[in-house]
DNA sequence: CTGTTAGCGCATTCAA
DNA sequence: TTGAATGCGCTAACAG
């Protein structure tokens, strides 16, 4: 426990110079000869020294991390946007102080804001999925502290920084698409309604339904929960409702591969009798029987700019600007496989 | 940057009393009187104080966190045991100082392990799939420090810490099960061959077969990468190799997809032609065409028992104590599905 | 129950 | 090019 607190004192006894010396070593000033600054070098070498980043932070005043809340790492999109986070956040020498939370649980979020707070993170990166209810809640608790917070995947505001994807956009090109090969009667598989994500994706189909003068259009929507059971059941749902169905878009691929499932219990081909569209473009969806048209974004990218973004703000503030708040938006786009090709279909 | 600088100090000012005292409301302690107590509380309410984690550390000589080197999100298992070190970290009231790896590059190591030291991480757990090229460069420099260490899903050492899963025992249950439904020649599709995983599975496949009085086990043997594709053209490479092959155990849930795609190209139909056993359990195989048998780890598990390792040896090591090396051990299991149910099978 | 003193290990002034 | 003083914000070890 004891025994190797080598600090920067020893290594400046051992090498016959003041802390200062070895300090100055350490953080590459240019500021001392390279007879000396060899010399310590090599001291910390063989005490194998390193500096204590408490005492560093302390003394600058500085603590060069970034405060991530993200919504686990179950789900496609949340886990690539973290991978995006740590990349970037590697990249520019931050480190990462990160926080994994299943629930909106206020109290919890208290606590994790305090440790963020105590660790005196220089930005804020919230990536949990847009719970409606709880918005203003959150939003009155970050308009108390003056680090900056850049939202993912949030709705925009005029008082946030956000990055986004442009989820409607992608229930547009999904829901156009079926409709361009001919499928007539085109219902939607939804994520939790509370979901930001599910609310554009549906957005979009809905504006695509709409235009092209459907009625009735309740009974053609549906709720899963992002897994593919959901899917299962939910194609089930639909069909029931409405046998009149030929085509759904399913807003993830996972929930899209349990419509699949349903849809051969059915008896009804796809893409022949029924198109289905995902969304994510997971890696297994090429793979899929068959395999599955969706909509693919850039979630990795989405990460890594929210990264970029809370950097330059604090570079702003550093210099005494204040940076307006800003949305940044990435497009997803299309990606047409078997299930949805009506007229070259492989599958009977 | 400088307006809100409250400190210990601004706040026993506020309240008149002296810093220590907040520092013992800050801390739970019992020795102060309800009445200053709720005033303190209140003055750091209002002040919107919070204490600044490195100096906490600095002066308390403890981190009270855990440093992690894991690789990559992407994959199932490693995501899933991130997951279980996350929560059980923070279930034990650590912090977490999170880095990921896409490659075993000795000099980044480096530079991460740097990192930790300088962060006075309590306990390191690698979780980085074991590259047998480097283990003996990890071990010199793991040697040098004093930092517990355990590892995760690593070959068992009698100096190390070990938290892995029984990957052996997985490759002989899903070959077994195969063998009992009737398959005749079984073969095998293995992740890259340097990791350790997949030299387990494959060893768990070979005592079987080799039981079972198999020639020629080598061209029943094909490596993939643990996605998808590389399971479609392994399987391809398999049948050219040895047209009578029957059933082929996959070492992951992916790659059996990819598989099945190419068994369906090959005009072979799962389970009656060719019976597919899988590995990991992902939440879609169930959901796969057919169904896919798979084993079934516990990666979150072992996450956990890897935290609670690091803890007790720190613990242990307070009290003088140290700790012997051990080695955990999780067992997988069998999940029977379609894909290997030969006499079961729904489809033509 | 509360206050005082003295560091924790480092970096930032200044001098020299 | 180097060293000496000083303080970052907090807690531990003592007093009282």
């Amino acid at each position: 426990m004891s025994e190797e607190k080598v600090t920067i004192l020893d290594v400046a006894q051992a090498a016959g110079v003041s802390a200062q010396t070895v300090s100055r070593v350490l953080n590459d000033r240019p500021d001392v000869s390279m007879e000396t600054r060899l010399r310590v070098q090599k001291i910390i070498e063989q005490m194998g020294y390193s500096p204590n980043l408490f005492a560093r932070n302390l003394s600058r005043g500085r603590s060069n991390s970034i405060g991530v809340i993200a919504y686990g790492l179950s789900y496609f999109g949340p886990s690539r946007v973290l991978i995006g986070i740590e990349g970037k956040i590697n990249e520019l020498n931050f480190s990462l102080a990160l926080n994994l939370i299943d629930d909106f649980i206020p109290s919890q979020i208290d606590h994790i804001l305090y440790e963020l707070l105590s660790r005196r993170v220089e930005g804020i990166i919230w990536a949990v999925p847009a719970i409606e209810q709880y918005s203003d809640w959150l939003a009155e608790k970050f308009s108390k502290i003056q680090t900056p917070v850049v939202y993912i995947n949030k709705g925009p505001t005029d008082s946030d920084f956000v990055v986004a994807m442009d989820n409607k956009l992608g229930g547009k090109l999904a829901t156009a698409h079926l409709m361009a090969q001919g499928y007539r009667r085109i219902a939607i598989i939804t994520g939790p309604s509370r979901w930001w994500e599910t609310q554009e994706r549906l957005a979009g189909w809905r504006e695509v339904v709409t235009d092209a003068g459907y009625v009735n259009i309740d009974e053609l929507i549906v709720e899963g929960d992002w897994n593919a059971p959901s899917g299962s059941a939910g194609l089930k749902t639909l069909f029931a409702k409405d046998p009149d169905i030929d085509a759904v878009f399913v807003s993830n691929d996972q929930m899209a591969l349990g419509a699949m499932q349903a849809s051969r219990e059915l008896g009804k081909s796809i893409p022949q009798d029924l198109g289905i569209v995902g969304f994510d473009d997971i890696p297994e969806a090429a793979y899929f029987y068959p395999p599955l048209t969706t909509i693919r974004q850039g979630p990795k990218v989405i990460g890594a700019l929210a990264v970029e973004r809370i950097s330059a703000i604090v570079e702003a503030r550093q210099t005494g600007a204040n940076p307006e708040p800003e949305i940044l938006c990435s497009h997803p786009t299309l990606v047409v496989r078997v299930s949805s090709k009506r007229d070259e279909g492989i599958i009977g």
